[in-house]
DNA sequence: AATTAAAGGTTAATAAATAAACAGGAGGGT
DNA sequence: ACCCTCCTGTTTATTTATTAACCTTTAATT
């Protein structure tokens, strides 16, 4: 079976959500038609997503839950949650803590980290938040590998450069500035200013069309 | 020429932004590899890109930043900014109305909205903060049709039918749920918990790899 | 004057993502 | 027993996105 790309990833994740919720309620199966609208694609993209994880349904019950749910994690690799930190308690840093804590997520932010000493000694929303300084001890003590980085724009390339000299291999980055990074390690850059002019932009041609 | 697509979109929008500073620098023209290398493409990318733009480089001095601009401004059509409203002045809607003070975009937060008395009546990063109660009337008073939603999950769909009732006719939705709307009305989902685990899902990947 | 290097223009090839189409099986009703 | 409907499994087609390859121009160099 060959490994799921990226937009299929991001709908495993959001299938992951909809089974859990289905085996909180109760339910043992769930349908190609309900995943696809809470997702939403086509009940087709649906099957073809399940049919690539060898997952089996039939046209009766649909797909069970269980077996769904062991397969999208044992692909998606998030049976025991990864690690994470995060750089940078400002406004969005909070609002990533606080989404994280009320939705179970496949990975656990362990951490957070700022300068701004107001901040550090307290816990926000679950997350202990450290100073900046303890950082490097932190990330070789716990083995931590991927980093999320939520400072300003002005700070982002030194924290990348301290994040990757301590042992960090990847990078999810919020500030608005590609950062430098050696080869091996990986960065996601994350711009939401833009995504939503892009959004906006779709508006607009959507609008015209009718 | 053929309407740009996604993808497409989305590195324009971050070429405009690097064109900008080369006219703020003075600049006159700028090369395919200095795009690339901003972005994170491929310089033939670019070049394909500033091909179905129909813009003209020459090998020498690559290609002028102001027929640059022009050009894509008029394509994703951002002569004059649009006017937009945001809804939910929690942290991450403070994070979006900084970040849009900071950069020069081709949108513009007219107002923002909330329902707590506290929060309102301010004025936040230069993005006056009215009561949520006052939204249908500025809709239609200042014809905004585009609207960024930043509230409690909770809220989400009412907020979403207030608006679309109002007149709004494209959502950017960063609450974590899929909000219902008339088929008429374009939606844009942004999950930022999900693009992080998608991030550490393929920031794995690649450390296997190596 | 010829050569080389650097950069743009164009076309073709490949890969990824999405959509469409259709056969087959199990229930349920008549 | 027959037909109808619903939903799955699979294949094929189509559109989007990315990469690679190759040619051309022009300035600098030898």
């Amino acid at each position: 079976m060959r490994k799921p790309k990226h937009k299929t990833v991001e709908r495993l994740l959001k299938y992951l959500e909809y089974v859990k919720k289905k085996m909180n309620d109760g339910n043992m199966s769930v349908f190609s038609h309900e995943l696809a609208k809470y997702v939403g694609v086509s009940p087709a993209q649906v099957r073809q997503d399940l049919m690539d994880l060898e997952i089996k349904g039939t046209p009766q019950s649909g797909y069970s839950v269980e077996e769904f749910f062991n397969a999208i994690c044992s692909h998606l690799k998030c049976e025991r949650k990864t690690k994470v930190i995060l750089i940078g308690v400002g406004n969005l840093g909070k609002a990533i803590l606080s989404y994280f804590l009320k939705r179970k997520s496949t990975l656990e932010i362990a951490a957070a980290f700022d300068s701004d000493a107001q901040k550090t000694g307290r816990i926000f929303s679950g997350t202990p938040i450290l100073n900046i300084e303890e950082v490097e001890k932190y990330i070789k003590r716990e083995r931590i590998k991927v980093a999320i980085i939520t400072t300003p724009q002005e700070s982002a390339q030194r924290i990348a450069d301290l994040l990757v000299r301590a042992g960090i291999r990847s990078i999810v980055n919020f500030a608005p500035v590609m950062i430098q990074v050696p080869e091996n390690v990986f960065v996601e850059q994350i711009d939401i200013t833009l995504s939503i002019e892009k959004a906006a932009y779709f508006a607009d041609e959507t609008l015209e069309a009718k």
